[in-house]
DNA sequence: CTCGAACCGCACCCCTCGTCGGGGGCGATG
DNA sequence: CATCGCCCCCGACGAGGGGTGCGGTTCGAG
């Protein structure tokens, strides 16, 4: 695994894929095998020219590197896909992981930091520009943050409401959570009552979505 | 800002600072200033030897290294905490970000590479290692795509039924829903009737979790 | 043993929710 | 213009959700 890393740069404008070319090619363990300037190209120029990386835009006229990097990782060979994009909206950066990507770099990135991430990810380690590590983190930490209040709370109910309010995160009916924990709806209705009380809300959609942040799905 | 960077190495096992010292200290642009064997003796630490990075191990005997993260970042100089351990659990990773720290590494990586981290965490920069950035890429993903899924759903509602269903998704009783768009309570469920049925689920939690889903908080 | 506390279970009553049917407005199609 | 489709609005009614009170159980403290 440790040989040369065969790339091939995807992007519609000629000047950046020279400058990305110029910069790779011949860096310690790399090698540009390929261009393509469009989306649509990428298959043929693989096929041409199997790669171990793909560096790839994302705005390009035809076939947009969002696509373009879903059509690449459903190869048999299925290459890594680094995007490289001037601007990481939120949006992008999604579709792009979505789409199976290993990395996003955005193109003002230093010439030695691009090389290093395409060997990085030819070893199966995936590579993020510092912002978007940063937001992904600050998401994570945020998000855990819900989790963890809304598991304090629900810790406060005892075992029996603590399955219904599960159920009710669920979406499940009184009829349902009765016939599922073999009650009657009277009874599942009085634990209902008392965990919205204990958890201090008005009516089960907000206990579901107190659930939900906790993480029982 | 691209003086020498003072790391200051926390973990109760000896052994495990000196080595950690040993590769650090000297390495370029890095001082070791100092070391502590345990949580409650960081601040002391850091202030008698102010450092820049905090290099801090979880499992300690008396105060553990999130509570200590935490304390270090409530500090007016506020050094950057790398968290720094053998096992890099879930739970582990989420209390740290959430703490404050910028860098969650593991024990076993290369030295050049935690060198690397220093410096990255000094200049703003945060870093994890690959398996947790991997992990925060796939449920970032995974959560982009019941978004959009949810999304697509909720597409399908004119405005009026938009409107209603994100008050549903906040818990909101029809009541609630009336006064605030100025309608009958029967205008609101009827609105409701046709959410349902367009969305093809039972009841409002359900939808409730759709909205949450869609990220419409 | 008894008492209190906490949990679980249930029946009754009232209110909200969801369905059904109907009416009016507005643009597109014939 | 007719009418078809879509959206918005509403009233009435059955079904389901939520509140209250009460009895039964367990368990540890007094």
């Amino acid at each position: 695994m440790s040989g040369t890393v065969r790339v091939l740069v995807v992007d519609d404008d000629a000047l950046v894929r020279a400058g990305l070319s110029l910069m790779l090619d011949g860096a310690d363990g790399i090698v540009v095998v390929g261009e393509a300037d469009d989306g649509d190209a990428v298959p043929a120029a693989l096929d041409a020219h199997p790669a171990d990386v793909v560096l790839m835009d994302i705005r390009m006229p035809r076939v947009n590197g969002i696509t373009a990097t879903r059509r690449v990782r459903a190869r048999p060979s299925a290459p890594e896909v680094i995007v490289l994009t001037t601007f990481d909206s939120d949006e992008n950066v999604l579709h792009a992981l979505r789409a199976g990507a290993s990395g996003f770099l955005l193109k003002d990135s230093l010439p030695a930091r691009i090389a290093e991430a395409v060997r990085a990810v030819a070893a199966g380690e995936p590579i993020l520009s510092p912002g978007i590590t940063r937001r992904l983190m600050e998401r994570a930490a945020t998000e855990a943050g819900a989790h963890e209040r809304a598991r304090a709370a629900l810790a406060e109910l005892s075992a029996r409401e603590h399955e219904v309010a599960v159920a009710i995160g669920q979406g499940r009916t009184n009829a349902e959570i009765a016939a599922h924990l073999h009650l009657s709806i009277a009874t599942v209705k009085a634990h209902i009552t008392r965990v919205l009380t204990k958890l201090g809300v008005g009516n089960r959609t907000q206990v579901a979505l107190l659930v939900h942040d906790a993480g029982l799905c």
